[in-house]
DNA sequence: AATGAATGAGTCTTCATTCAT
DNA sequence: GATGAATGAAGACTCATTCAT
C-alpha cells in the first residue's frame, strides 16, 4: 500500500528507501510494487497526489463565522490546521515534501496548493478581515499568517525528525505550545497598545 | 572540500549525492575524497562536526546589554542568529540535519548543542530576564523563544527548498519579516493589554 | 554454482578471483551471485561448509576388518582417503584452505575436522591396533600417521599447483607412488629387523 | 625491505597484501617501493630470485661422507635441508610458491630449480648410491627421495598456515617427527626382511 | 494478480601506481 | 632518495526493474 511507502519515504528519504523495504512492510513481494506503479518515482507521485487530493477539501473547508470575533475563527482554523497535520498523514507529507523538493520540483505545486494557497486563502482571509474591521492594527496579512502557521509546520517537521529521535524538547509535540503561540502573535496584534516602545519606533 | 559536500547534501539529500560528484564540483577525482575521509558517512560527520565548531563561539556570544531593554536585546540577539542562518553555511546545515536525523540519529546531537542549547540559554535567559523584571507578562520562557525562533528556522529551511525552486513565496526570505514577526510577538508579550477578550480567556 | 566458485578460488586465490569471473564462468551476470550469498566471503565458507558435510560421512567410514592384517587395513584406508583426494573437490579444498588459512583462520577448524580428526581416528586407530597386536613395533601412533598421511597430501597439493602448471615432477600423480610410499614406511615398522644399525642406535 | 614483503606475502598472499602495509612494516612510504621495484610483482620476482640464489649453495653443498654409510649421509643431507627449511626464510618461499604458481607460473623455474633440482642430486645421489651398494633393497630412488623430504616440505607448509593459528597439531613441528619419519623409511628400505607378508606381495 | 529469479546500470570503495617537490 | 598528494582502473556490492511462470 501507498501507506507503507509513505511512512518509509517520511523516514529515511525517497533515495534511502529500497523498494524491497516497501514491499517488505506491506507483506507482499518487492515486484507486486511494479504490478501497480511503473516505478519508484511513479509511487512517490501517486503518495503525493493522494494526499493532496485529500487536503484540498479539509483546505477548503475554510470555518464559517459563528458570531465569533476574527481572533476566535483564526483559533479555530489554527486548530483545525494543527489536528489536521498532527493526526494524519499530512505531517509526513510535509516532512517528504521538503527533503524532496530540491530532487522532484514537481513536488513545489503540491506544497503550493496544500499548503500556500489554503493558508492565503482561509487563513489569510480571516486577518485581513480583522484588519479590515479595526479588530487587528494594521499589518501585512502574508506575515501575519507566517507568523501563526511557520510553528506548526515545525512542529510537525519536528514530530517527524527530531521528535522521533530524542526524547528532548518535547514541548513542540504539546498541543499548548501552539495556542500560547498563538496568544502571543494575536495580542500583539491587538489595536492600541503604546507598549514596547523601541519596537514600535521600527515597525 | 567539504563545501562543495555540504551543498551537494544539503541539495539533494546524503543518499542521492554520488560521491563522484562531489569530486567533480572540486575538480578533483573521486579517489581523493578518500585520501582524506573514509567513507561518504564520515564525510558527512566531518562536515557537522566542523560547522558545529564554528557556531558554537557565535551562539554563546550572548549580547551583553548596553543600557536597553530587554525586548531590544532579544531583537539584536535574533537578528544576529538570523544573519548566522542566512548568511553562513549553517542555514544548509539545518535543513541537512533534519533531514537526515532519522537515517543518522548520531545528527540528534549536533541539534541539540547547535540550536536547543544555544536557544535556551542565551535567548531563554533574556526572556526570563523580562519575564523576571516584569517587562513581559509571566510566561513561560521555552515557549516564547520557540515562538520566536521556529520562524527562523522555517525561514531557513525555506531558502533550502521551497525558495530555491520556485519565486512563490518570497516573503519568507525578506528581512522584513522576521522583525515584523517578532515584533507580533514581543507586542503580544508587553504586560498591560486588555485587548483580544477571547484569548484573554484562553491564557 | 559453488563449483565454479572452487576450482576458480583453487587456481588463482580467494583474492585474486573476481566475483565477475566466477558468474562468467557459470554463464550469469554478476548480481546472481549476490542473489545466492551475501559476499564473497561468505561464498567461500559456504564452499568449504559444503565439502566439509560430503567428507565426514566418507572419513567416518573406517574400514570394518575381513581377516587382513593391520597393515594391509591401512593400505585399504589409505587408499580409500586417497581416492577421496584425488577423484573429488576435496584436494582442491586442502589446497584452498591451506593457502587461506592465515587471512580466515576459521577455516582451521575445517582442517581439524576434516583432516586431523578422521586420520587420528581412522587411521591412527588401525595403527594403535597393529603396535598394540605386535605387528608392528613400538612407536608413536600419532607420528605413523602422519609419515603415511602427508605425502598424500603433499600429492593433492601438487596436482593443484607444481601439476597444474608442469609436466615436471609427474611422479607424485601416480597412484604407484603412493603404494611404495606406504610400503617403505609399514616394512620400516616391521617389528624384528636388526637393519640399518645406526638407526637402531637412534630409535 | 623485501623481507617485510616477503613476511606478509607468506602471511596474506600476493593479491591481498597492500602495498601500503609492506611500506609500513618497514617505516617508509608507500612510494618508497617504487624507488626499488618497478611494480608490487618485479617485488615478488626479486624476492624469489634472492632466495633462489641464497639457497643453490646450500643445496649444493652436498655432504661428502666420512666413512659412514648411506643411510647416515641421508640423514645428514636431510637434517641439514630441514633446518635449511625450519630456520630460515626458504620455508615461507615454499609456501608462497606453493600458493602463487598458479597465477604466476614464472615460480615454476623456483621450484625445479630450489627444490625438485638438489633433491635430485644430493639426495637422489646418496639413495642411488645405497641401493647400487646393495645397502638399499632395490627401489626407484625417486620415489624413495619424495617418501623422505615430502613430509619435510608439508612440515614446513603447516608451520606458515595451520601451525601459524593454533596450537593443534604441533607434532609437526618438532625436530623429532622427521627423524622418526626419516627412521621409518630407511628401515623399510633395509635388503633382508620377510617381515609384513602382504606389503612384499604387492611390492 | 503475484512472485522468484535474474540482471544492467550504477555506486562506493580500494589500491597499485605516478609525480611534483 | 624519499614522500605526500592524487588518481585511473578496477572490484565488491546494491538495487530498481524485468519477466517467465
Amino acid at each position: 500500500l501507498l501507506d507503507a511507502a509513505l511512512s518509509l519515504f517520511v523516514e529515511k528519504g525517497f533515495a534511502a528507501t529500497r523498494a524491497e523495504e516497501i514491499a517488505a512492510r506491506v507483506g507482499v513481494s518487492k515486484a507486486t510494487i511494479y504490478v501497480y506503479f511503473p516505478s519508484k518515482q511513479d509511487l512517490l507521485k501517486a503518495l503525493i497526489a493522494r494526499e493532496l487530493s485529500a487536503v484540498a477539501p479539509s483546505g477548503a473547508r475554510l470555518q464559517a463565522v459563528g458570531g465569533e470575533c476574527c481572533a476566535d475563527l483564526l483559533r479555530r482554523q489554527l486548530a483545525t490546521w494543527w489536528s489536521l497535520l498532527a493526526d494524519t498523514a499530512l505531517g509526513g507529507i510535509f516532512k517528504l515534501v521538503i527533503t524532496e523538493v530540491r530532487v522532484f520540483p514537481e513536488l513545489m505545486d503540491f506544497w503550493l496548493r496544500a499548503v500556500v494557497e489554503p493558508c492565503q486563502k482561509s487563513i489569510g482571509k480571516t486577518v485581513r478581515e480583522a484588519v479590515e474591521s479595526g479588530e487587528f492594527r494594521p499589518a501585512d496579512p502574508d506575515v501575519v499568517v507566517r507568523s501563526l502557521v511557520l510553528p506548526m509546520i515545525m512542529g510537525c517537521l519536528h514530530r517527524h525528525t527530531i521528535g522521533a529521535c530524542s526524547a528532548a524538547d518535547r514541548l513542540l509535540g504539546e498541543p499548548d505550545f501552539f495556542s500560547s503561540h498563538v496568544d502571543f502573535v494575536l495580542q500583539g496584534l491587538a489595536p492600541c497598545t503604546g507598549a514596547s516602545a523601541s519596537s514600535s519606533a521600527r515597525a
